[in-house]
DNA sequence: AAATATATTCTACATTTGCCGAATATTTAA
DNA sequence: TTAAATATTCGGCAAATGTAGAATATATTT
């Protein structure tokens, strides 16, 4: 499967319907939205639709309320991105990656040492 | 400093002239562009246009040629996405990133061991 | 069963992105 | 010094994105 990549504001409706585990209302995506995002309800349903043309979720009507819930695989979607930013900006090299990230001071040495970790355990 | 993320398209520009280490005209940033992509000339004019209202290009023209050069250094923008990935995507931890990458066979024993040789060497 | 609340669907609009032809300017060859 | 070649600028269009009001459907309260 390759799907397309979302704009932001679908991306943003599409990671909290991932993390909650469970499909939501509306009523409740709007309300994992942080405080400084405050859209109005019709523009988080036309997002939601927008997901639902691109085949990202589905909708299941209970009463009056729509419930949401993903088709595409969280992992999957995070494995396309992951590659396809390594491959456009850092020459497929993950090492490029975390180094231009270390060089940033973006890395703390708690990410360090869990990545240090995880590489070893493999 | 803190610059908006650029379209696939002028970002593909920009990667040949960051890549280029050397202002290029419009002609020679059309030659590094794939076979299968070719673009009409006024596109990629209009693209490089584009980045220059952006302020990430400015022109300097020699004769009746432009030359671009860049004004963002490539590392800062690289740092700007790739944290900008790991936050939307990755909960902000570089471990899941590798990790997602890992997991869909996207890395090479190569690309692991360069991450941890790097890592060693930190 | 009406009136009231509340949710979704439709429609719409501005801005951005992807692309390019026509018009225009500049250089070069005749 | 004019015609031919070639580069850029302008203008424009279709699709995608960000956002929301009006219209409509459905449930709830009285």
């Amino acid at each position: 499967m390759k799907y397309k990549t979302l704009p932001n504001s679908e991306l943003e409706l599409m990671v909290i319907i991932w993390k909650a585990n469970k499909p939501l209302t509306r009523m409740e995506i709007e309300k994992c939205l942080p405080k400084e995002r405050q859209l109005s309800k019709t523009t988080v349903l036309s997002f939601l639709s927008r997901l639902e043309e691109k085949g990202f979720v589905r909708t299941e009507k209970q009463g009056r309320n729509n419930y949401y819930f993903p088709l595409i695989k969280e992992e999957e979607y995070q494995r396309q991105e992951g590659s396809s930013v390594l491959k456009k900006l850092y020459d497929n090299s993950v090492k490029k990656f975390v180094a231009s990230l270390y060089d940033g001071k973006k890395l703390s040495k708690e990410q360090i040492d869990e990545l240090k970790d995880y590489l070893d355990s493999l």
